[in-house]
DNA sequence: AATCCTGTCAACCGCCAACAA
DNA sequence: CTTGTTGGCGGTTGACAGGAT
């Protein structure tokens, strides 16, 4: 049904709407420039990565993604990373063979050994930050449970309060990245531009912070971070360089987050199956991703 | 063909902060 | 300072489409 006003011819609906909705509705559907449907696998990272760092920000998320409206990163997420995060976590609870039996277009576990991948990069990254940082903040964080605790939104407010620390992680991620529409230091300090304001209370725990339900269990998320000392899952995914460079960086890392974390933690069955499945295959799949993350630029 | 189930996504809702009167 | 308005944000809902039974 429409309406005719004055030669134009506007659907029903549109009147009904109130300038918030309609505000919505640009900002979420009709702004040109917007991007749909079928987000890159760069931008499926993106997401990932800063989902981790950020949490449920969404706003903040897409600061980073120029094409790609919150709604639709926050949609996704729930529809998409959500699924695939809960399926590699049922993969660790012992029911690997469930979690990765499905065909999918990717073969048996690409996609979690690259996930894997993107997440430890991550944590390359918040190690350089938090080095750089005042070390005192690692003793407030290796307080709570882990690196682990440091990644829950509602935990993570701690270290995410610090926009400098933030943006610091987010550049030294995106350098290993493909380039983005806009340069890194240009978004980065966009967006921390963007938090400031209303993430200047940040650190005190926002409501939205502490409701945050998409949290992965501290078992898979830490496995999946390689948290454990022993993280055969991650340096089997990296070239050997890489390897030598993240071990490096990761027992600095944990010596300075966990110097009296002495209980191992198991091999995840994860990483066993990992673990089995042979380097040669890993290393196949990051120099597939070093060729994906220079030709797949925005 | 009909029904059920599931996935997707635009839109709505409520809360909060900024701003103006 | 108080109150009202507006805009931004994140969580959630509901309509719709497509596949399965």
């Amino acid at each position: 049904m429409v309406l005719g006003i004055g030669g134009l011819f506007l659907p029903i609906q549109v009147l009904l709407r109130c300038s918030k909705s309609c505000r919505l509705r640009w900002t979420n559907y009709l702004r040109p420039g917007i991007k749909r449907g079928n987000f890159t696998e760069h931008e499926e990272k993106m997401i990932i990565h800063l989902q981790a760092l950020l949490g449920n920000r969404w706003a903040a998320i897409a600061s980073y993604l120029p094409q790609r409206t919150d709604n639709d990163i926050k949609n996704y997420w729930n529809t998409h990373l959500k699924k695939k995060l809960k399926k590699f976590e049922t993969g660790l609870d012992g029911n690997a063979k469930d979690g990765f039996s499905d065909s999918q277009s990717m073969t048996k576990g690409q996609w979690e050994r690259r996930l894997q991948t993107d997440i430890h990069m991550a944590r390359k990254a918040l190690c350089e930050a938090l080095s750089l940082e005042k070390p005192s903040s690692l003793c407030d964080l290796k307080a709570s449970s882990g690196f682990y605790s440091m990644m829950r939104p509602n935990q993570a407010t701690t270290y995410a309060s610090s926009t400098e620390n933030i943006s610091r992680l987010l550049q030294g991620w995106m350098k290993n990245s493909p380039k983005s529409g806009r340069s890194t230091s240009e978004t980065t300090q966009n967006s921390v531009n963007n938090m400031t304001g209303t993430d200047s209370t940040y650190s005190e725990g926002t409501p939205s912070a502490s409701n945050n339900t998409d949290i992965v269990s501290p078992e898979a998320l830490e496995s999946l971070l390689g948290l454990d000392s022993s993280t055969p899952g991650v340096s089997q995914s990296a070239s050997l360089d890489e390897t030598t460079n993240i071990k490096q960086e990761t027992n600095t890392f944990q010596d300075e987050c966990k110097p009296k974390m002495e209980t191992q933690v198991p091999l995840s069955v994860l990483e066993k199956w990992l673990f089995d499945e042979g380097v040669a295959q890993a290393e196949e799949d990051l120099i597939g991703m070093s060729i994906y993350g220079t030709a797949e630029m925005f």
